[in-house]
RNA sequence: GCCGGGCUGGCGGAACGGUAGACGCGGCGGUCUCAAAAACCGUUGGGCGCAAGCCCGUGAGGGUUCGACUCCCUCGCCCGGCACCA
């Protein structure tokens, strides 16, 4: 029988069921809040928990977070690791609709499934601090935030354009239509014009827009923040109107080097008032040709449009030209309204063509004729500007517009006020009570929460009302400002609007006096690191970023930004396919802990590839880390050596020095490649029995936030006291962790001829000497004289030699 | 169209401008076994060669450099974001 015949093989099952228990029991990822020295607050994106449950995605994502937490840790820090469930929202209300039954009782089973299943990861959520978006203790400081930003001015009710999805029978933010669909069903949206609470996000797009600077965060998720504000720097002119009641009309334009090849305005179709631009003998034709326009298609048809009969004023050559109404301009976007130059912009020269408008070359270096020419070049056709080049003309045209007053240098963006109505059942009331006299109230914050009433019929009505509408016995209040009879607001918000604060209500979860505690708040926020999948880079990232903001401005958290560390784990495919219900391609975790135990399950998807690009899921190469982690356990119980030899101590402190830097940059694979390497060598030398205790353990610490049930068996089983989690992170010198001796390689012209071994930090010239030396070399010059010799310390010399 | 990210063995993937392919899967050969599985050992980019070794090779083509997967230019394909945004 052989050493590695010795010990028992590694079970599991018995291990990870043991030390849950253990760590239930002691309380071991209880965080002490009050008193940490070094908080870290290691916050992961809580789920949205569907009926499937949990996916093995999740597994992934969750894994990579509570890997680096457990890291921290053992390095010393107090980690807080909270978890929660954001379970309002059109989905689980969709979902309870189709099975029929009530959502209050559907969401807390589906949230008692996803925590059996996250129970079974092997991370250290801190339970206790659950948070749960649709328990009223929680959605009563969501309704409480929301009077805040009332009170601030950052609420407002009004009237506008917005996207209706006719499958949710509600309205959506602009953010979560898609490609004019609905995010959530795929239906086409209609436009239609309500009146709907929107949340004031645009008062912060340049604030919004500045600190991106300033965030460590993955580089593609500040890409889509920076695109979706969509600043642009332009000018606004005003063109005097003649011929309808609206006197004038500003434009938004960033090329104002081209305003003398304006020849005709364009009012957006869907502009809210239109008809104040239409001569008064158009208005019924206007009207009808308004609402007989299609809904908005992906391609936009420029020979749609028509003439409003009045006219706009140029406002440097007093020409008059002619007012139109088209939908390819935005009624939505800048004023809603163009100046056309069909010269140099495509749309605008579509459109003339179709509709015989005149065609103008302000700017040379195109043939107008055949197609707009949209690059620079030198103005012509513009007065007193000819001959100068478009780029030098463009401040000079927009002087003389404010020496006119006819307009200025500005800014545009392309975020939208946030619309936070839904005209659904399961969301928070908003806190308004709408009163005849006093307009909209909002509830005294003694009076939150508003409860969500019980309703019969919870289904959406589809007349743009909510189904709160129908309980009238709760509708029916008392104004709190007058007392005379008024109605409450029956629309509830939006899920974003949840999941925009839950961060700060994790410390705090005990008090039910305050939706975040001064003193927690002040000492656990803003969090450490947020790490989450991409497809929230501009959703739920963006919202959150503003409600701290201003919650900040409002003296409330002690930061601006919520998150001043981002990281975004890739997605995890199966197939090559997104994992999706309809592709009937998910993967359920139970059948694989079931089978190989979690923690290899989360060694293997941390090995999978780079977190931050996530992988393909198949099982096929979990065997390898079953392999590896036999071989650990084995190691781990035969080493007893207490060798001090220099060269395998140099070989532990290179490990240490090796993983730690991975753990930093949440490089999992490479970590996991670097202790498999080292887990062979020992391995064969627990075989031979020389396998030093001490490497063992090195290998058990390092390996503990990825493994952390076989590593602290392991740890208990070699005679440890205490948990291997609680700060037991290997100390490590950078000097003996550097290698003794390197390989140099040795080359001719660049190609690769041998190697030789010499300690590390020979010198430059005695390494030139060596190399020139060796025999392989002299035969291969034979004779020639080297050019030059480059010399690279520890890596390579590269002897120049004059082709043969 | 614009902005990101990517393209490396049969596969997943490694490589501060310095020995391309670490680590793992799979394959091949072996040990053990009646046999198989498991485990273990060896081998494994392609071509040529008995061998020493040589040549080729990181999507395609150019460039910079003593030296390029890495930097620059052009192009192709894939993924993601934005998109009548004036």
């Amino acid at each position: 029988m052989t050493a590695r015949g010795e010990v028992a093989p590694y079970d599991h099952a018995t291990v990870e069921a043991k030390w849950r228990r253990r760590w239930d029991e002691t309380g071991a990822h209880r965080t002490p809040l009050d008193d940490a020295q070094r908080p870290f607050y290691n916050l992961m994106m809580f789920p949205y928990p569907s009926a499937e449950g949990l996916h093995i995605g999740h597994v992934f994502a969750f894994t990579g977070a509570d890997a680096h937490g457990r890291y921290r840790r053992m390095r010393g820090d107090t980690v807080f690791e909270p978890m929660g469930f954001d379970a309002f929202g059109i989905h689980s209300e969709n979902y309870a609709l189709k099975v029929g039954e009530h959502p209050a009782r559907l969401v807390p089973r589906t949230i008692a499934n996803f925590r059996r299943q996250l129970g079974r990861i092997g991370a250290m959520f801190d339970w206790p601090r659950q948070v749960v978006t649709t328990d009223p203790d929680y959605y009563r400081w969501t309704q409480w935030i929301f009077v805040q930003l009332f009170k601030a001015g950052l609420a407002e009710h009004r009237e506008g354009p917005v996207n209706w999805c006719p499958s949710c029978l509600t309205v959506l933010a602009d953010e979560q239509v898609i490609d004019g669909h609905c995010e959530r069903c795929g239906t086409a949206v209609e436009p239609r014009v309500l009146k709907q609470w929107f949340l004031r996000i645009t008062e912060y797009a340049q604030p919004l827009l500045d600190a991106l600077d300033e965030l460590d965060w993955s580089e593609v998720v500040v890409t889509a923040q920076r695109n979706w504000i969509g600043r642009s720097e332009g000018t606004m002119i005003r063109f005097e109107l003649v011929g309808c009641t609206q006197p004038e009309v500003s434009v938004f334009t960033t090329r104002p080097d081209t305003l003398f090849g304006a020849t005709f305005l364009v009012v957006g179709a869907d502009h809210p008032r239109l008809l104040d631009f239409a001569a008064p003998d158009r208005r019924a034709e206007v009207d009808g040709w308004r609402v007989s326009l299609p809904a908005a298609a992906a391609d936009p048809d420029f020979s749609v449009g028509i003439d409003l009969g009045s006219q706009g004023v140029h406002p440097l050559t007093g020409e008059r030209i002619p007012v139109w109404a088209a939908p390819y301009v935005l009624g939505s976007y800048g004023t809603g309204a163009i100046m056309a130059v069909p010269a140099h912009d495509e749309r605008d020269w579509q459109f003339a063509r179709a509709h015989g408008l005149r065609i103008v070359e302000v700017i040379s270096g195109g043939n107008v004729a055949r197609e707009a020419w949209t690059g620079d070049g030198v103005m012509v056709n513009s007065g007193d500007f000819d001959g100068r080049p478009s780029d030098d003309g463009k401040p000079r045209v927009v002087e003389a517009l404010r020496a006119q007053g006819r307009g200025e240098a500005t800014v545009q963006y392309r975020l939208r006020d946030w619309l936070i109505s839904r005209q659904r059942y399961w969301g928070p009331p908003i806190p308004i009570i709408h009163c005849p006299d006093d307009g909209p109230v909002p509830v005294p914050e003694d009076q939150l929460p508003v409860l969500l009433p019980e309703v019969e019929d919870y289904r959406p009505i589809g007349t743009g009302r909510s189904p709160l509408a129908s309980a009238e016995d709760w509708v029916n209040v008392p104004c709190p400002r007058c007392g005379k009879p008024a109605r409450r607001e029956t629309d509830v918000s939006d899920t974003f609007l949840d999941s925009s604060w839950y961060y700060l209500r994790y410390p705090s979860t005990e008090f039910d006096d305050r939706p975040f505690d001064r003193e927690r708040t002040w000492r656990w926020l803003p969090v450490s690191i947020y790490i989450g999948g991409k497809e929230h880079s501009v959703l739920h990232l963006m919202y959150s970023r503003f409600i701290m903001r201003a919650l900040h401005d409002l003296g409330l958290v002690p930061a601006p930004e919520p998150f001043p560390v981002f990281r975004a784990h890739g997605l995890l495919i199966k197939d090559g396919a997104k994992m999706s219900k309809s592709r009937g391609n998910v993967v359920n975790p139970d059948e694989y802990l079931d089978r190989y135990g979690a923690d290899t399950i989360r060694l293997y998807l941390m090995f999978l590839g780079p977190y931050s690009q996530g992988g393909d899921f198949r099982d096929d190469g979990v065997s390898g880390i079953t392999r590896f982690l036999a071989r650990v356990w084995r190691s781990a119980l035969l080493a007893a050596g207490d060798g001090t030899d220099e060269s395998r101590e140099r070989r532990r402190h290179r490990l240490i020095a090796g993983v730690q830097e991975r753990y930093e940059q949440l490089r999992y694979n490479t970590a996991i490649a670097l202790m498999m390497e080292f887990a062979d060598a020992l391995d064969e030398e627990a075989a031979a029995g020389t396998a030093r205790r001490r490497d063992a353990e090195t290998l058990m610490q390092l390996l503990a936030p990825l493994a952390p049930h076989i590593t602290e068996e392991l740890w208990e089983r070699t005679g440890h006291r205490g948990s291997i989690h609680d700060g037991h992170w290997p100390e490590h010198d950078p000097e003996l962790a550097a290698a003794a001796e390197v390989t140099i390689a040795v080359q001719i012209n660049g190609k690769l001829r041998t190697t030789m071994r010499v300690p590390a930090g020979t010198p430059a010239d005695e390494l030139e000497q060596r190399a020139l030396a060796l025999p392989r070399i002299t035969e291969l010059l034979d004779g020639r004289q080297p050019r030059k010799v480059i010399v690279v310390v520890d890596r390579i010399v590269n002897v120049v030699a004059p082709t043969s």
